[in-house]
DNA sequence: TATATTACTGACTTGACAGTTATTAAACGC
DNA sequence: GCGTTTAATAACTGTCAAGTCAGTAATATA
């Protein structure tokens, strides 16, 4: 733009194509596009002319790639949701050592995987939206939800029958698991704003997991029934 | 409406009030009807109509006495939660004997009244909506959250000092343990549906809280590092 | 270079819904 | 009963955004 010293150049811009046609990038950049507003902004208060702004399209090309806003929700869930799994997945299966150990891997996968901006902003908008679509609660519950607790849930099992664990029920401690980590990296990210005491990501975790795995270990005294 | 045997009668309705004036009660009628509504389709997907018609009044009505949609949402807020609050602190207050016996109870009494079913939306819809509502956020966060937090701290800190917790830090494991309270209360109401294999509430806060008193009582093995 | 194909545009239509207002009638005081 | 006040209505308006489609321009093909 300021470089007008070539003056055969300074009507190149007028000379260039006013858009390019690459069908293969588009859907992806339009999902990247509607992943960060929705999260920024929620769903309902996101216009689907901004999506196509950040997505260097307009308002039509979303409508040649997903059928409508909700589609395109769902797309968004579908695409990145089931290959954050499939990558945690694959890093347990080659997993070899002792069921604590293997136990503090995925507690510090979760964890750190949390710390990407995509994921966390992804996780936060996937539960704050799913009231507002039924049939996608039920596609997320089935497709991630259950995977992810038999994940848990068999190591914890694994570590009960070798003894590593007091004889805890392993679906419900490992929901808990579950819940508690991602529960906290979402306030982590989001509720610092306000926070006047704030934590580092280091000793939340550190803390957490210390408090879980002294729950679940054997030796550990019971506690006192009253 | 079926009781024709009086003759006298059968036009009464004619000459009855075609509606009634009653200031005192509308508020409290319109917002248990927005609660409803919001709760269960979302903030956005809910038509203000919807809401004055489960309320027995027109849409005017609702302008009436609240000034936009948005007001009304926050002031459903105002007043479930701050009521809910202080209900909590109070019997907590009056409370005397061990803090591990203290400590349980508020665990037992944050579970039971999320078993109420006005609690338990008005849970979901605050927390899954936060995140268009910047603003209600800080106020949710400074009226309810700051404060709850502060009351489990001091119950941890006074069980710290007198020896029957371990040396946890007081406000990390405080947030710990309303955090995993709330979200499984959330999700057995909720995602029950969904659910194959399904934990009764007792079951669940039975786990729970042992899992979690394990970690907090003094004597426990220490979770080694590696 | 000419023709066909199709990715892409953006102005337009449409419906929905938040918020307003002119009007009506319930209730209260005298 | 009668006049005044005001709670409540319901028809209305204006706006905003989802979704459409006729047209346009980039590219492939011959």
């Amino acid at each position: 733009m300021d470089n007008l010293s070539t003056e055969l150049d300074y009507n190149t811009d007028e000379n260039a194509p006013r858009w390019q046609r690459r069908p293969d990038d588009r859907p992806t950049e339009i999902l990247d596009a509607a992943l960060l507003l929705f999260s920024e902004q929620g769903f309902a208060r996101t216009k689907l002319e901004e999506v196509a702004k950040k997505a260097g399209v307009s308002k039509g090309t979303v409508y040649l790639y997903f059928e409508s806003k909700d589609a395109l929700f769902q797309a968004i869930v579908r695409t990145y949701v089931i290959e954050a799994l499939l990558q945690l997945r694959e890093i347990v299966r080659q997993h070899t050592g002792t069921s604590e150990a293997l136990l503090r891997h995925v507690m510090e996968l979760l964890w750190t995987s949390m710390r990407n901006e995509g994921k966390a902003r992804l996780s936060r908008l996937v539960h704050s939206e799913l009231a507002n679509f039924p049939e996608l609660a039920r596609f997320y519950f089935t497709e991630v939800v259950i995977p992810s607790r038999e994940m848990v849930s068999e190591i914890l099992t694994r570590g009960i029958q070798n003894g590593e664990f007091a004889p805890v029920n392993p679906d419900l401690v490992g929901r808990t698991i579950c819940v508690t980590l991602l529960q906290w990296a979402s306030n982590q990210r989001y509720l610092k704003q306000f926070d006047s005491v704030h934590f580092s990501d280091d000793e939340v975790f550190a803390g957490v997991s210390e408090l879980l795995m002294r729950g679940l270990k054997t030796g550990a005294v019971r506690a006192q029934q009253d």
